[in-house]
DNA sequence: ATGGTCGAAAGTCGA
């Protein structure tokens, strides 16, 4: 079975549900992973994406930030949301595919802009979550997708200047050992780097206050797709789908796309 | 080095 799973940070579900449309019309996807949806479970806008083929909804949300959500085409069973934090912050949900395989969809916290967690709490934040992802990652024994909005450009390539970052939120080192670690408490592969290797640059995210994204392209590579060792063979691309950043009201994140055969 | 733009909300805060 053949099955494009796509991820992408969609900056309010409800400011944006023309977006899902302009996916779905450039891309045939069956199941979509969404991060920062902003709204709670209640609210959430069952009847248009049920209206787009979605007919399996999987959400978990809270009032103006965070949010995740996993839209299916095809049935799907809940596997469970993990509140690492245990401070009520909605960052991840994951499902079971037909398979067997897990799939976790993840919003990892920003952490805030100053690279220090004396002085900013909320970078100590995405720390001490990636810390307890890493205790959770390396418990899994089963074949698991996990993928999201990580929040960190690991690589020199992953940005477009790798020294004027280096002690900008999201590319310091500190971060970056702390998503290395992650990665290599699962051996999880890094799809992204599967297909479109170093020294290629390669971006997800610009940053609303660019003059002209395009033009600049100063972009940084937030957004992942990992998988099991064992799911690299299923594997078939990774697409980014970098136009998707000018489309009307855009994200500031663009989806990726993945297709397994599972 | 700074400021630039978004969404949710009704202050500003978080990204």
């Amino acid at each position: 079975m053949s099955l494009r799973i796509a991820s992408w940070n969609i900056n309010s579900i409800r400011a944006r549900p023309h977006l899902l449309e302009q996916l779905l019309d450039t891309y045939a996807i069956d199941i979509l992973c969404l991060q920062e949806t902003k709204c709670e479970d209640n609210s959430f806008p069952l009847a248009s994406v049920n209206e787009l083929g979605f007919r399996h909804i999987f959400t978990t949300g809270q009032r103006m930030h965070h949010g995740v959500a996993i839209l299916s085409r095809i049935p799907l069973e809940l596997d469970c949301r993990h509140d690492w934090q245990a401070n009520g912050e909605a960052r991840h949900i994951a499902v079971r595919l037909p398979s067997g395989v897990a799939l976790h969809n993840v919003y990892v916290p920003a952490g805030g802009d100053i690279p220090d967690r004396t002085l900013n709490p909320k970078f100590g934040q995405k720390l001490d979550f990636l810390q307890r992802m890493t205790d959770w990652s390396a418990a899994i024994r089963e074949p698991s997708i996990i993928l999201g909005d990580f929040n960190i450009a690991p690589l020199p390539e992953d940005v477009w200047d790798h020294k004027a970052l280096l002690n900008v939120v999201s590319h310091t080192p500190v971060e970056v050992a702390a998503l290395n670690a992650l990665q290599k408490s699962h051996n999880w592969v890094d799809l992204g780097r599967h297909f479109v290797p170093a020294p290629q640059r390669l971006y997800t995210w610009w940053s609303y206050r660019a003059n002209d994204w395009e033009a600049s392209n100063r972009g940084r590579r937030l957004d992942h797709v990992w998988c099991s060792p064992e799911l690299l063979p299923t594997a078939r691309s990774l697409t980014t789908l970098v136009p998707a950043r000018g489309w009307q009201r855009p994200s500031d994140h663009v989806p990726l796309i993945a297709e397994f055969d599972l």
